[in-house]
DNA sequence: CATATTTGTTCTGTCGACAATCTACAGTAT
DNA sequence: ATACTGTAGATTGTCGACAGAACAAATATG
């Protein structure tokens, strides 16, 4: 892997280690360690240890002082709060949204919702994935409260990593998802707060069952115990 | 200030620096710059780049790539969407507790509500922060969620600037918080979860009202304008 | 006189090396 | 056989130095 030797190493090395932990190439369990990886991506300590504490931030690796990283197992209490402060987020998030609305905006946010119910109709996972980050980073944006963005940006990767390992489960109740952006922004549009934040709630406990789901069948397969005494 | 060479410098300097922003010794809006400081602390600037890092994760300074850290403002709306996701966390994590009482657990609770009562009545500021402080992690200790416990704890210092900056209006108010606890605790004793979580968030409520009550007017004050063009 | 360019300084990003600490294992004593 | 202790290897924590980016001032240019 090169990295380009410009513009933050630190981050660089920060998003494809989380890139990795997502995609289960570091299984849970594993211990990274720094100097073994400083050397296999040709990066000094100094910013692959930044990167690491980073990883630390979003949940993917746990940080023992004095005795290293380890990749972080996916436990179903965990997966099960991840959702319930998501769902308390997103509420808040929808709100703020919802009361900055202006035309200029809703247009934006209309162009992605669309984007979403097309690839949630045709299968298009990938489309589907991209377009609802895009969606939610643009209401970042709109809500204009950086303490949201870093609260709810620093869940999403242990959410792609829950959404990853779930992705056969999730291609099948694709179809229905589209229905929940379009009806909560018909709602928002029409200035009906709470009825959109409502729609918003349904969502995020639809994904919350899909992956408990998951976790009550096979979590044990891919609990990974490598590394384990 | 002199540091201990073992038990991560790195987190000392962090707290160090931490009682020093929330003291308002380094003003809102001022520069820290690495090397500077690492020569003031005596330190190298690998740990203090660390601590650096570890005070943008609670949102007590901003992190510009290239530009260097300065100490975050106050502004109205970060702390008013501070108590708002506050007031959500704590409602899970009350959820968490109550589901998770004990015989054991609830002495130690009642205990430390008992101390909050006591040092409201007595108008004692310093117990009265601690022992709410002690409830808290308790609390987060209980709940056993690790997630929960890092995004709460990740909040309290900018609630304790806040606080900081507010403690002449609180000192006026003190008295009848110590209610609130031991409503919330009676609530939760008798498993009426909804209630508990109810009383938690009028709690919440009242805060933020008190330090919205001061952002409104004596903000400016310390906004800190020190080192802007 | 206003604007563009250069130059100098300050500061962050990155590096390799050394020091401190922990884990595991082996050896000894009980 | 078990428990304790000490040593060796591995791994993290800390350091000082260098390279390059950003900013400001001074100079050149129209």
């Amino acid at each position: 892997m090169e990295f380009k030797p410009s513009a933050n190493l630190a981050d660089q090395i920060y998003h494809f280690l989380s890139e990795r932990i997502i995609r289960c190439d570091y299984k849970p369990g594993e211990r990274l360690v720094e100097d073994r990886l400083s050397k296999e991506l040709r990066v000094s300590r100094s910013p692959l240890r930044e990167a690491l504490r980073l990883l630390e931030k979003d949940g993917m690796v746990e940080l023992v002082p004095r005795h290293g990283v380890r990749v972080t197992r996916l436990t179903r209490p965990h997966i099960e709060c991840l959702y319930d402060i998501l769902t308390e987020l997103y509420s808040l998030l929808v709100r703020q949204v919802v009361k900055r609305l202006t035309a200029e905006n809703l247009e934006a946010i209309t162009l992605r919702v669309d984007t979403i119910v097309a690839c949630a109709a045709s299968d298009d996972l990938e489309g589907y994935y991209r377009a609802l980050f895009d969606l939610g980073s643009l209401a970042l944006d709109i809500a204009e409260v950086p303490l949201l963005n870093q609260l709810i940006t620093e869940l999403w990767p242990s959410k792609r990593r829950v959404e990853y390992v779930t992705i056969s489960l999730r291609r099948m109740k694709l179809t229905g998802n589209g229905a929940f952006f379009s009806q909560a922004l018909a709602h928002g549009q029409a200035g009906r707060m709470e009825e959109a934040i409502h729609v918003i709630r349904e969502y995020t406990l639809n994904e919350k069952r899909c992956a408990l789901e998951w976790a009550d069948s096979d979590l044990s397969g891919v609990t990974g115990d490598r590394d384990r005494p």
